[in-house]
DNA sequence: CTGAAAGCGCTAACAC
DNA sequence: GTGTTAGCGCTTTCAG
């Protein structure tokens, strides 16, 4: 040993049995106390409790692991890219945390084609005892098929259930981007362009559907040439921004289907001397940080991503334990956020 | 049992007694060979690998962890709202799986009471083998000192060695930062401003010193009225940006300690109408996403965080197998990134 | 309600 | 070079 110190600068960890020992009682009974069983005399369950408590007893995770054929692990497959993952982390560790559940996390490439290999490679053997996947990963073929198939318990976040053994967690989509419009409407927009998100995300399709159904209830005529699509990324938003203001006449207001799109948009406006929201109003979705860091600040939605990933591991914490959560999709709202982005329609349309 | 679907769908995993049998050695053979070890001929190997390969045998982790008394899981402890760890996750990642380490994350609130005693807990009983810190938790007294004194293993991002035990891998903060005062100096600036972040922050110091250096090298006046605190939050740059452009000379450009504070300082030029670069010029510190999506588009330093944290993770992990890095201090090399935001000193001061 | 004993799949001495 | 034998700390039958 090359090592300087001498040893025992941590104290040498208690086991169970040591508690057992200290407490008077045999190892399974704190195995009990430390599992909540149901069988436990309160008397008994507070000696060993307090002889946790007096050696400073944890319980050993790989101990547990192996015995009890289990992880305690919750995997969350992400594609590497995304900026909206830390919120997610954020809410997910937070439901698991109590639960004393920890977090794997697996970036990947959505795009990769041995994403399926990848994905398998990841969770077996049963290295995690439950799965939180979420888009755009969520959305490729086949990724939610294999994990069924393999057997591990998950819950999606913004998607909707295959079947009925399949959970999600999302958010009123359709019903508050067409709440956008409405907001639009009443600012007096009659001309609102639409930047599309992509196609294979379910989110984005919902989005653009309450657009639609937002223009049906204003009853304003739908111009397929102002309807763009987009790739969810700034550069999109970019290209599309500058399809959109070479239309005759221009759009007064442009809803985007997330905030990076929009972003770029108004880089459009800006280069073309457009002031917004006097010339151009945009509007975004999700709420990411970079809504409130442009200027002008931007109208958007608020996605309570946060919340929405901590239901969504209590929700997958439930499944494990075989408690079925009564329902198979549930909704978090979302909440529209109206800054400086959006304005009155200008007089005139240009 | 209330599922519907026999059981198995899994294939039962095959074990290292399986495989032992298969191949017609020892368990121990096949250990020795799962852990690189040498005493293996070639042609046993040949062997054994082969009939992995047909059992489709994974080793499993519990198992592993329980009798070697190592985890493979590297801890990664960061303050939750960070904007930048899903870089160094990915950094961190990329240089795990080939060593098969996992990563275990602990998001925290580096300004809560309670974060020794939380790290403290997330460790202990010795959960990883070891831990990456990164700012600002890494900056808060007593941290790393703790992990010192629980005896695990770590490297730190963006900081100093303590003493001659400690690991980091940082960046040219200082030489880039002084760099960056030569680019704005190039363009004829000579009231340049700077706006420094966070004071307990090593690397924001130095970004501090550097611009400190460039004044000097330049042979310019260093005029500490428009030398401004700020937070290394958006508002703080806000607050500073609005300080700024009160100053009788304005400064004709501004170096933010970070991105965010930049954005902010944007947000105030173009709310007093001023055109950037034409009338005031902008630079940052760091490339955050955000930098590309601002108008005009943030002329910045790039910091290397993904490398920086790859060569963290190795760096870690041959500490855990007592290889000990040659160097202390790793650096890698930021680079200037111009963009829009800067262009030539107005002709005369306003 | 509580206890005794048998492993979970692997690593690590120690023999051969 | 390779095999044998104990455990790692916990959960889980199965008795009491």
């Amino acid at each position: 040993m090359s090592s300087a110190r001498p040893e025992a600068q941590i104290a040498q960890q208690a086991t169970m049995v040591d508690v057992a020992k200290q407490a008077g009682v045999s190892i399974k009974t704190v195995s009990r106390v430390l599992n909540r069983s149901q069988n436990v005399k309160p008397a008994t369950r507070a000696k060993v409790e307090q002889a946790m408590e007096a050696l400073g007893y944890r319980p050993n995770s790989p101990a547990r692991m192996l015995a009890g054929n289990r992880t305690y692990l919750i995997g969350l497959i992400y594609n590497a890219s995304s900026r909206y993952i830390t919120s997610i982390q954020n809410g997910v560790l937070s439901a698991c945390r109590p639960e004393h559940y920890d977090l794997l996390i697996h970036p990947c490439s959505y795009t990769a084609p041995s994403l399926l290999d990848q994905i398998r490679e990841f969770i077996t053997p049963p290295r995690v005892d439950g799965l939180i996947l979420v888009p755009p990963v969520s959305d490729v073929d086949g990724v939610r098929e294999l994990v069924h198939e393999l057997g591990i318990p998950s819950v999606v976040i913004s998607g909707e259930p295959l079947d009925e053994t399949d959970w999600t967690v999302c958010t009123n989509d359709r019903e508050i981007s067409k709440e956008m419009v409405r907001h639009l409407y009443r600012l007096g927009h009659q001309r609102i362009a639409f930047v599309r998100g992509h196609p294979a995300h379910k989110a984005m399709d919902d989005r653009y559907r309450g657009y639609l159904d937002g223009m049906a209830e204003a009853e304003l005529d739908v111009d397929e040439s102002i309807i763009v699509q987009g790739e969810n990324t700034f550069e999109s938003g970019i290209d599309c921004g500058i399809r959109l203001m070479r239309r005759q006449p221009r759009p007064t207001a442009v809803f985007c289907a997330n905030d990076h799109m929009a972003t770029g948009v108004i880089k459009v406006a800006h280069e073309r001397k457009l002031e917004i929201p006097r010339d151009l109003s945009v509007a975004g979705f999700d709420d990411m940080p970079i809504a409130e860091q442009v200027w002008p600040q931007l109208t958007t939605i608020r996605q309570p991503l946060e919340p929405m990933a901590q239901l969504a591991a209590s929700q997958l914490i439930g499944l494990i334990r075989d408690e079925t959560p009564k329902e198979l999709r549930r909704v978090i709202e979302s909440q529209l956020i109206v800054r400086q982005s959006t304005g009155p329609a200008p007089a005139e349309a240009a």
